[in-house]
DNA sequence: CGAGTTTGACCTGCGC
DNA sequence: GCGCAGGTCAAACTCG
């Protein structure tokens, strides 16, 4: 596993009024933004401060009420964009709440992202229309359900979409370093969840 | 030796 | 009903 490391990945994060942040319960990041040129540089924008859609997030919140709401991802399908509620493979019929699913595009060199979570691969797949494995990852924490959807981008194999499903019933575990993390922010060390995790820890204004 | 990865088989949903 | 595609399982394997 190489997910600790992350060079310069060119991220950036796009959100809309129905976004759910997927790692953390209690942050919003419904004005926030990241980008990060190649060069490594990096700085946290407003939606408003930019206008160049490298990449993009969609998000929807699913129930057994309602079959969720949010923006359309270009690059996933029409499948993945009208899901339903169910639990494929619900052995006694159960129908269960899922949480959120949201999907991530961005331009990195590697593939996985260190969101900061420990994650269990468990699968891998060819998909459709793309010459690049898909691979699925579940939360390797106790109890959680989380799971996540990598793949390359089959139109720039330089994107990864990230597609995250559910929400963390428990907190980063590395969240405890975030401090360190920060003050000792390093440039080639960047990675998304230090950026992540500094956010969330800082206390709103 | 335990945790994580690989990979083929299997299951399920959906479109025709 | 059938075939395809996506998602998951689980045994074997690898690595620290």
């Amino acid at each position: 596993m190489n997910i600790s490391q992350n060079p310069s990945p060119n991220f950036t994060f796009f959100s809309d009024e129905n976004f759910i942040n997927p790692f953390m319960d209690n942050f919003d990041f419904s004005n926030l933004m990241f980008d990060v040129d190649e060069a490594g540089n990096n700085g946290l924008l407003t939606q408003e401060e930019t206008s160049s859609p490298t990449s993009i997030v969609s998000s929807e919140t699913f129930t057994g009420e309602s079959g969720g709401s949010g923006s359309a991802i270009a690059t996933l399908s029409k499948k993945e964009l009208t899901f339903d509620c169910k639990t494929r493979g619900s052995k006694d019929g159960e129908t269960k709440e899922m949480g959120h699913r949201v999907a991530f595009r961005t331009r990195s060199k590697i593939d996985v992202m260190d969101d900061g979570y420990k994650w269990r691969k468990y699968g891998k797949k060819s998909v459709k229309n793309n010459t690049n494995k898909r691979n699925y990852y579940k939360c390797s924490s106790e109890g959680c359900m989380v799971k996540k959807r990598v793949e390359r981008d089959g139109e720039d194999a330089a994107y990864v979409i990230t597609t995250y499903e559910g929400v963390h019933n428990h907190e980063s575990p590395s969240h405890v370093y975030y401090n360190d993390m920060v003050l000792s922010y390093d440039h080639d060390n960047w990675n998304q969840h230090s950026l992540l995790r500094s956010i969330k820890i800082s206390p709103p204004s």
